[in-house]
Order: C-alpha cells, then structure tokens, then sequence
DNA sequence: TTTTAATCAGACAATTTTATCTGATTAGGA
DNA sequence: TCCTAATCAGATAAAATTGTCTGATTAAAA
C-alpha cells in the first residue's frame, strides 16, 4: 500500500478539524468524534491521549467529560498534529529507501522528490486549522 | 509513520534500476541484489517474483539463474513498478482519510494536496529507467 | 545421464500497525 | 453520599507488513 499519513495520523487530523470546527471551546467526547468520523471509539479516545500528551488538545474526565482543544484553532497547525503523530522522518529520509540520499550521492529522483515534500511541509505548517473550519464543517456536515 | 512507498515497493524500485544500471542483458541472481542493495535476500526475491508475474522481469531457475528485466529499460517507467507492489490507490485517495473526498466536497487540503500528488504522479511516469542509469550507478557504486 | 550446486518459489514466522475489550478512575448530579 | 457517565490505561486480538526457512526446480558439469 502507498500511503503518506498512517491511518493514526489520519483519524487524529480529522478529530482535531472536527473539535475545530465545531464551537471550540465545547468539550467533545470521544464517543461523539467517533460516531461523527467512523472512527472506532477507543481508537480515537487512545490516539486523543497521545495528543493530549503533546498539549494540543486536552482531556476532562469524569460525567460531561470528553476532549476539546488546549489551545486556540489559530495557534494550531496540522504539521503540528502530524509531528506528534507520525513524526517528521519521511521530510527527510529518502523516498525510494536508499540510504545517505544527499544532494552529493542523490537517488534518481532526489531532486524532483526534494521539492514535492518541501511543498507537501510547507502546506502542513503555512495555515492555521481556524482556516479550515469552512472546509471541515462542509464535509463533515454536522 | 509517515511514509509514500511500502518498503517492499522501496526495495522494488532499488532493485529494478540496479537491475538496469548493470548491463540490462546480464541475469542478477537474489543473492547478488540482496547483498548490493541491503536487502533480506528472500525478501527482494519474493518481491522479484511478483514483479515477474507483472512482466517487469523476468526469472531463470537453475545454475548460472537469477532476474533480469523482461523489457529494454527505455520501456519501464518507475509508475510501473509502483502499481505492480502498492497499486495507485493512494493517486486516487483522500490524504487527510475522509471518505468521498471531491471537488464537490473537498477536505481541508484537496485542491494543494492534489496539485502536489499529481506531480507526483507525473514524476514517477515521466521518464524512463535508462535516464537514471547514471544517477542510480552513482548512488550504489557497483 | 547422473550428480550437484545454485536458483526460484511457496509456506511459515516475526514484527508492526490497527483495532477491541475490560476494568480502574474520575467527576458531576440526584 | 451514592450512582452514573465518561475518560484513562493496560491487556488482548486481528490484520497487514516485513522477514526467514525449507524444499522443489533447474541447468551446468562430470
């Protein structure tokens, strides 16, 4: 399979889109995100706890509880999300595998590939997700 | 994880411009692949074979056996050998995971991340493998 | 023609990723 | 206070990916 986001990473940008574009200050639980995404709820709930760790969401247990957003959608942006996640490795590791790819020893498609990614980091990191709340809610319908 | 390739699609296309950069008429035995490129030598010759059944090359058994490519490397394209080992699944779908993800119902990202796929895409088929002859030699240093 | 060495090929095993289950813990409301 | 609804955490399971082992097959050489 050829994927760029492992399927974690996936389920947690669009929780974190969705706690986004609804009213950001409300507290979501998982089982909510769940049912709204087609994400399995303990899947979320565990992926949400590993974001929480990361400070960007935060969790309020008990009756009423659930998880919402640590900070303002402005201050947050999806490399952020996909750094806590995934990581940033596949920004700076060769596409086909080799190893040492480097402008000096370049793989075949070294350079072509280099300005793909440099695009693909720089869409994840150039907007904050209050941009996108127009989009989420339109595809989300909620 | 964050990754494009499945390492078996990684060890593929490794395998496949070794393949080329050598003399394209010589047959490669696994042993040799796997030892050039670092690869388990079960694993690439399992991955040959599919490439095998794909038509990309070609397998002899026996003594003096081993792989070569079934067409002049003029005639394959990197596109290929992805969609023989990962298929072109991820050309077609939703970065972000979202289900129906069109230009009727976009994800957050739809419009930048398809520009970006789709230059991927035309990378991956513009050219073929005998122009990466040199870059490949000079990567691996047979 | 038979032996033998080296291969491919398919079954098998380990690891990683994804997903689920269960129980402990917490906090709000009756 | 006690009950309930919800999270948290760790154990467990299923699926997919990656890696290894063993044997069948082939072809060269004696």
């Amino acid at each position: 399979m050829t994927v760029f986001f492992s399927k974690k990473c996936e389920y947690g940008l669009q929780a974190v889109l969705f706690m986004a574009a609804r009213d950001e200050e409300c507290v979501c639980p998982a089982e909510e995100i769940s049912k709204q995404l087609n994400i399995p709820k303990e899947f979320i709930s565990k992926i949400l706890q590993s974001l929480t760790e990361s400070g960007i969401v935060e969790s309020k247990k008990g009756k009423s509880g659930g998880f919402k957003l640590a900070k303002h959608p402005s201050k947050i942006k999806l490399i952020s999300i996909v750094e806590a996640i995934d990581g940033l490795d596949s920004f700076n590791s060769c596409v086909l595998g080799f190893p040492h790819c480097s402008p000096d020893k370049p793989c075949p498609v070294h350079h072509q590939w280099g300005e793909l990614r440099t695009k693909a980091y720089e869409m994840l990191s150039s907007e904050t997700i209050d941009k996108f709340k127009e989009k989420t809610l339109n595809k989300i319908r909620i």
